[in-house]
DNA sequence: CGCCGATCTAGAACAAGTTTCAGAGTTGAT
DNA sequence: ATCAACTCTGAAACTTGTTCTAGATCGGCG
């Protein structure tokens, strides 16, 4: 038995910031430079690229501290996920999409983060594989990333108070983006298909969205 | 350079029955045992109890031999989901489901396979996490996978000439319902929000298609 | 029958994710 | 400044997917 097996004091969990033990400036460089070498390898060789020992060579951390940070391969690049998609989010806040209806936002939105990906395909795919990859030990970390992508979603529908059936179609568009993302990914659809099924998917939010300028 | 390296004879390819060569009867046996110890395993333990050496033990073939005939656990896993869509698509086909739209039998398709999975978690996340974590070198196998769940959807919705608009639909259907499968086995969303979510996303069938007794 | 090439077997070997451990380094409280 | 507790390091060990090798088997052919 280990001694931190049931993590007596408080380790540098994946979890975001205040919580357990709040991260000496020390341990948030650390923490920093891991994020940062995962996704400089995966942008690089992809999923693969992404080997443990690398990172932690490259991030000037040992292979054990590592562990205590991210405990698996698939938590570092959710957390890598979740890091990139608060960049992205910021960058969404500042200047919103335009569009007549609801649809039009949500799918400008999607497809602008979808370009963000083709910048960088090979750092998609890990992230995007990591993500559908994880198990239960996982769901906490993968929960965020999905709460991230609704706000996302939601922001861009102006919805401020959405009713049950809204959220639904503000689900079902981000089960579509990951996995028309991960369809794309693997070369089984071509950019047009991932842009024509985004446009399909967002109609849903018209469908059950009071509308501003009456389309329906 | 091993003899085989580009197969110069034809080799137990993960592809279907007939074009490179017949798989004599032994053959076909040793693959069907196979196929079946993978998903005897499965049902227990789930992905990660799916261990090559098990795989070849429990189905009396040598190591290699199982690499020859798939040449990764993902092949295997996603040749096994494959065989299982068969069952499902032989059974539907016998029983096709009721329903005044074509959102409602496409639902209900949706529903009951839903329930073959309910049956055998462990089985549905082992193959659908291969499904999903697979990279290009299983690309054609898993885009069978795919035109068979497209097929599956295709049937129940009884249209004879889809229009692309509708195909995009099927499409993001089938993508839903992967996705939402995934949630659910991770423990992230409950059976009756799969229910919620399938139930959305298979109003955009009734949105394309020409209405047998419309629903606006 | 006896040979040939291809297939199958058993098992070692290798690769990368994960775990473990002893010791050095930090930190915080006294 | 000192001690105890915790964290970090470096390296080895373990696990499981994958590859490789040498020899046994099999199926067809002269």
């Amino acid at each position: 038995m280990p001694a931190d097996a049931h993590r007596t004091k408080a380790a540098p969990d994946a979890g975001r910031a205040e919580p357990a033990s709040p991260l000496t400036e020390r341990q948030e460089a650390r923490r920093r430079r891991i994020l940062e070498a995962c996704a400089r390898l995966a942008s690089r060789g992809g999923f693969d690229a992404v080997q443990m020992r690398e990172v932690a060579e490259s991030s000037q951390v040992a292979l054990g501290t590592l562990y205590r940070y991210f405990p698996s391969k698939i938590h570092l690049l959710v957390a890598t996920m979740q890091d990139q998609l608060e960049h992205l989010h910021a960058t969404l806040r500042k200047k919103p999409p335009a569009g007549e209806t609801a649809a039009d936002r949500v799918a400008g939105t999607l497809m602008r983060a979808f370009r963000a990906m083709q910048r960088d395909p090979l750092l998609a795919d890990a992230m995007v594989r990591a993500l559908t990859f994880a198990d239960r030990s996982v769901s906490a970390e993968v929960e965020q990333v999905f709460r991230r992508t609704t706000a996302i979603v939601l922001d861009a529908t102006d919805l401020t108070d959405p009713t049950p059936e809204q959220l639904s179609a503000v689900r079902v568009i981000g089960h579509t983006w990951h996995s028309t993302l991960i369809t794309w990914l693997s070369g089984r659809a071509s950019i047009e298909q991932v842009g024509v099924d985004i446009e399909t998917v967002c109609r849903l939010i018209d469908l059950t969205a009071p509308p501003r300028s009456g389309q329906g």
